[in-house]
RNA sequence: GGAGAGAUGCAAGAGUGGUUGAAUUGGCUCGUCUCGAAAACGAGUGUACGUAUCAAAUACGUACCGUGGGUUCAAAUCCCACUCUCUCCGCCA
């Protein structure tokens, strides 16, 4: 969520920077609930200190019978004005929730088509075979028999392209390690407080993307982002600690309710595929340029793996609510034609660290919020696909990367 | 899943209804002493919201002793539910 403080003092900037990034929230609204819920508790505390000074009166001793009288009138009057509070807060608290993070200057504003070219990398070649006809043809990935265990968009990966999934996941952390990020294996599932608290939707929104775990406060995580959020809720941290730079692994579940007219083929979006995740928590100073860091370990990663690519500035429209920027990693498909989403990297600012309070202590003693950033290293499923579809050989075979060889004993070709 | 014990500040730990935001010890910070350090001594050491006041510093008020509810004129303290931790039993990779 966003301050209120600030929100007072910026009304009309995040008033429209919602509206930009196609949020519907009413702001005037908002600031007449945090207005009410101020009075209300202005009074509540003038009765409570009223009710103290009583109590301090009394003492050791006995009460009398008008102090008793007294006692009992203010407690009435306490619970009548707590209860009209209580009411007001929860409608502040609802609207706040809603209001999205404001966004970068630099951020394009409009649609996904807005969204702007950043850089590139690589050729864009044209041919070969289709990722799940080349695994499906050499039994690497098995869609029927996940079908028949789980459903639609279930699967097996399977000799080769299960071994290759585990080189590339291997490659990558140690990638990421060598970065100076600490490698974290995390929950799961998560609480319903810490999904939300991340910036995933809640059990009560229908379009939710997660899967809700029946009579429990627990959701299957979507991404190892939500651990990794709620790893430091509640504490504060020193500011010689950061930055503190995590990697995840961990599996992904989705939903994909209703994504009708994108892109499912084969391993692109599925219900279940796993990830390696990168995580920060910055200084707020340090976030923008921790953020290109960040984004320049994806670049490094996808270079080392030869995959052409473009980097993308994601328009306003096209940000999630905690998103203050994003650049999404996409790669040339070489079957398709068309560049595809493979990662993508996001800087929340101190919006998923003020929900579930994530604090640091200056030198000078004062507490500022953190600022949070996540990246994709890899997401495997994607992987997989955008390293068939350029290191098929003419005769049938996938040329192993280089950097993948020590992690597949050595063999250059599968 | 069953039985029991517990959850208090940075840490350990006292506190079983009323000057308790909270004893004591340790840690940490600052100061005195010292050439410097140690020791000793002295002082300080939470967070949120609100008001004074636009901001900071400060002062005052309110709340916070795992979470949520209840009893009471008054709750860290009594009652209920839940969560988590530990011990034992059962089950188990």
């Amino acid at each position: 969520m966003l301050d209120i403080q600030f929100i007072r003092k910026n009304a009309e900037t995040v008033a429209s920077k919602a509206q930009q990034k196609g949020y519907q929230v009413d702001i005037e609204q908002l600031l007449g609930f945090d207005e009410e819920r101020k009075y209300l508790q202005a009074e509540v505390e003038d009765l409570r200190q009223k009710r103290n000074n009583l109590t301090k009166a009394t003492k050791g001793q006995k009460p009398s019978e008008e102090q008793l009288t007294l006692g009992r009138q203010l407690r009435d009057e306490i619970n009548n004005k707590q209860h009209r509070l209580e009411a007001v807060s929860k409608d502040f608290d609802r609207l706040l929730n809603d209001v999205p993070n404001i966004f970068a200057d630099d951020v394009p504003i409009g649609d996904e088509s807005a969204s702007v070219e950043v850089t590139s990398y690589g050729d864009k070649p044209r041919g070969g075979q289709d990722h799940l006809d080349f695994m499906s043809e050499r039994d690497w990935v098995d869609f029927e028999r996940g079908a028949k265990v789980a459903g639609t968009k279930f699967y097996f990966l399977k000799g080769n392209g299960a071994l290759l999934e585990e080189a590339i996941k291997q490659y990558v952390i140690n990638f990421v390690i060598n970065k100076g990020f600490t490698f974290l294996t995390v929950p799961h599932m998560v609480n319903l407080k810490t999904a939300v608290g991340a910036g995933f939707s809640p059990k009560s929104d229908k379009e939710s993307n997660e899967y809700f775990i029946e009579n429990e406060d627990l959701a299957l995580i979507g991404t190892a982002e939500a651990p990794l959020t709620g790893y430091h809720a509640n504490e504060i941290l020193s500011e010689k600690q950061l930055p503190l730079f995590y990697v995840g692994h961990s599996p992904c579940y989705r939903r994909e309710a209703g994504t009708y007219g994108k892109h499912t083929r084969g391993l692109f979006r599925v219900h279940q595929f796993n990830k390696v995740e990168m995580y920060a928590y910055t200084l707020p100073e340090q976030s923008q340029e921790v953020h290109e860091k960040i984004r320049s370990i994806e670049e490094e990663i996808w270079q080392s793996l030869n995959i052409p690519y473009r980097v993308i500035n994601i328009a306003s429209g096209d940000l999630g609510a905690p998103a203050f920027k994003k650049y999404d990693l996409e790669y040339w498909s070489k079957s398709d034609g068309v560049y595809r989403e493979l990662t993508s990297c996001s800087n929340c600012t101190d919006f998923q660290a003020r929900n579930l309070n994530i604090r640091v202590k200056r030198a000078d003693g004062r507490l500022d919020m953190v600022h949070t950033l996540n990246g994709t290293a890899s997401a495997l499923s994607r992987s997989l696909i955008a390293i068939i579809e350029h290191y098929q050989t003419d005769d049938g075979k996938l040329r192993v990367p280089e950097v993948l060889r020590p992690y597949l004993n050595n063999q250059d070709e599968l």
